[in-house]
This record gives structure tokens, C-alpha cells and sequence, in this order.
DNA sequence: AAAACAATGTTATTTTAATAACAATTATTT
DNA sequence: AAATAATTGTTATTAAAATAACATTGTTTT
């Protein structure tokens, strides 16, 4: 198992390479790659060598070959599904962020509590009501749910999806969710990550000159 | 300065405080703390140790206190305003987000190039042209810009608001964004988090049992 | 063909963050 | 009033992540 900020870097590595791609670049140096992404030379090599590829010295890497090599470990074999909780603005936004298949997660089912957002296509997406949430993911065999409703019903909704059998959650509600620990969780709270971009630009402004 | 991870937790904390503080519980233990969080007391405090606030010895700390340190520290002395940059999906999820004024951060005006969503008051936040942006940005003295728009202007835009000042960005574009280093940048990138929780869902389904 | 160069692969070091350990202290109990 | 129990504050240890160092090797140049 990758540390976690491996698979980070490892999931722009590859998109940074499909465009590099698409340019018909065929090699490429690690600190074109770290200068990219504000990286140092060694933590892509680093990275590299941790997924066990190896390029050519004095001529970098294959770009088809290290994209490949990304994909088997962020992708595996199969496909997997996912579903979004909650249409709401957020929802939509996901939705459309994914509606252009990357990689191979596929998001097959939206549900939502309020009938207006309920049993149509939305942003590509079939919507349906959270009375349904058991049945689709069954029947979509989805793994992951991505979590945009408000605070109040999310840890309901994070038993009835645990027990439906979601085995990882992308988590956009503020709320600290009780999960088995075979569950993976990935919280993004905006509140937090506003207050801390004022808390360091403020302590930039202040600190104006010190150094 | 402190360190980035108990800024962060001091933000999920004092949410958690001010909840207590309106059941009208007085005090709190370490551990109570810990536990809604998901966190150890130790880790707890620790943190609280770093802000210098003392509880007392067997009776834990004083809600209203440690909720008053933390705030001096998350929000200084002085508003800190904000601006959102795209108004499409997500950057009405972020608007209502921030709707009701949490801390001393507001978001005083949003941007974008669609005519329609510009010169009118969209979720309770004035939406102008980008056109507008340095202007805007020094009539309100904003300081933090939160990136909502699509990869392709994002560099050019964010070149515009250091022009004007800016010094914090929450980025939730794919692009990495070069800045100069007195600005600091929180990224937040959908796919890559998303690929990341696919991953660990498929580690934690090969691997079951094998512990 | 030999030498110089420039890039990789890997190990070592440093830094940062988290966890654990434990002494100090205060409320509670007897 | 003394003993006990429970919680804090702080130091020490461990773990994770990033950075740096350097030996190795393939390319290019002369």
C-alpha cells in the first residue's frame, strides 16, 4: 500500500502526462514533471520509484509507459462506481466535473430528498429518492459515495450507505461521520479550509519583512 | 506561526465548542473533544497546549474561554474579506455556504464572464464582470479569492488578483497555480481526491481479511 | 573509443506531525 | 483532613513525509 500523498501526487502526475500526451511528447524529465507541479526533482523520482518503474538515464521517461504504469495502480482492474448524495449545488457541480469519464470511476446514480430533483437526468445523472438508496447501489454495485447533503441527515445517510455496502465516502459536509473502519473516508470541510488560508495570509501580513 | 494541522483543527474545533455552547454546557474534557472528532486527547491537548490556553485540572476547560482563544487566533483583529471567481455551480454551493457569517470571513462580491449572472445579487453575494476584478477587489480590500472557475482562465485571472492584492487563494480548479510566495494557496482538487478514495476503497477490498 | 555530462535510483538525513508517557494538580470521596 | 482518582500540561518517542546526498549509468561529444 502507497502513502497517501503518493496517490495524491500520482493521480496529477497522470493528468499532467495525458496532456503532455496529447502533445505527442514522448519522454519526459522528472524535474519537468516537479517544475509543473511546484515539486522538487527528488519527490517525483522518489514517487516513481515507489510504484516500481524505472526510466532511462540521460533520457528521462516514457510518458505512454509511466501513465500506464499510474493507471494499473490508481485504476486496478475493474471499474467502479460511485454515487452522489444531494443535487443541490454542489451535487451539480460534481456531476459536471465528472461527467467527462477520467480514469475508470464512473458515477452511475444521484439521490436527493426533494421530489423536484428526483426520478430525472440531471447533469447526465439519473436521480433518484433516498427511499431508493439500498436498491441502486445494489444494483449498481457502487463503492463509493460522495457525500454534498446538509449536515443534519449525513450520518443517517452514511449508515444506511455503509450498510448498503459504500466502502469509501468523498465527504463535502462538515460533519465528523461514525464509519466501520473498513470504510475510507475523505473529508473536505470548506469551512475549515477558508479559515485557514485567513489565518495564514494573516499571519503573512503581519509577518511582512521579518524574515 | 503554528503548525498547518492544528490550524485546521482548531477551525473543526470551535465549531464543536460553539455547539456546546449553546446546549449551554460550560465545560469540557480532552477526551470529549477527541472523541466527537475522531482525534486523541493527547493530540487535543496538545493543540490547546500550542495556543497557550489552560484548563483547569480535573474539570477540563472553559467552553466560552478556549472558544475565545481560538477565535483571537483564527481571526485576529480585523474582517478579513473574500471574493468568489466563477459563478456557476460551485461557486453558488460555496455562496450558501457562507451565507450565514461564520467567523470574521465574509464574501463581500463574486465574479464571472457570463453576462447572466453579472450585475445582480446571486445567493445573497453583488456578482460582477471580471472586467470589474481589480477595482472591486480594492474598493473592498478583499485579501482571499476562492477559484470556482474552469482550468482554461485560471492562471491569467489569479495573475490579475495578485496584481490587486489578493494573498490568499482557495483553489478548487485542477491547475496549479503559480503565485508569488507571499500568497498562500490551498488547493483543492476533486479528481485527485476522488481517485485517491477509489484507490484505498480497492486496497481495503483486495486486502480484506489479510490482517 | 574515451571522457564528460546529465539524468536516474536509492539510501541517508531532516523536518513535521502524531502518539505515548508521565509528573503535577485539583476535585471528590471517605 | 488524608487518600484517591481523574484530568491537565509537557516532555519524550515514534512514525510519516519531504528533502538532500550521492553513486550509478546511459548519452553525447570530442
Amino acid at each position: 500500500m502507497l502513502p497517501e500523498k503518493t496517490i495524491e501526487r500520482l493521480s496529477k502526475y497522470r493528468r499532467y502526462l495525458l496532456e503532455k500526451l496529447e502533445q505527442q511528447e514522448e519522454y519526459l524529465y522528472s524535474h519537468e514533471l516537479a517544475a509543473a507541479l511546484h515539486l522538487t526533482p527528488e519527490q517525483v523520482r522518489r514517487d516513481i520509484m515507489l510504484i516500481g518503474y524505472t526510466g532511462t538515464q540521460r533520457k528521462g521517461y516514457s510518458i505512454k509507459e509511466l501513465i500506464e504504469v499510474i493507471s494499473k495502480i490508481l485504476d486496478g482492474d475493474n471499474k467502479i462506481n460511485a454515487v452522489i448524495i444531494g443535487m443541490g449545488h454542489l451535487g451539480k457541480a460534481i456531476s459536471n466535473y465528472f461527467s467527462i469519464k477520467r480514469s475508470n470511476i464512473e458515477i452511475v446514480a444521484a439521490f436527493d430528498i426533494d421530489s423536484s430533483k428526483v426520478d430525472r437526468i440531471i447533469s447526465g445523472i439519473k436521480s433518484y429518492h433516498v427511499d431508493n438508496l439500498d436498491l441502486i447501489i445494489n444494483e449498481t454495485d457502487a463503492k463509493i459515495a460522495i457525500l454534498t447533503l446538509s449536515p443534519a441527515g449525513a450520518q443517517d445517510i452514511t449508515d444506511q450507505l455503509v450498510y448498503a455496502g459504500i466502502k469509501g465516502i468523498l465527504n463535502f459536509t462538515s460533519v465528523t461521520l461514525r464509519v466501520p473502519e473498513d470504510v475510507y473516508i475523505e473529508n473536505y470541510d470548506m469551512i475549515t479550509s477558508l479559515e485557514k488560508v485567513a489565518y495564514f495570509v494573516k499571519e503573512n501580513i503581519n509577518n511582512e519583512g521579518t524574515l
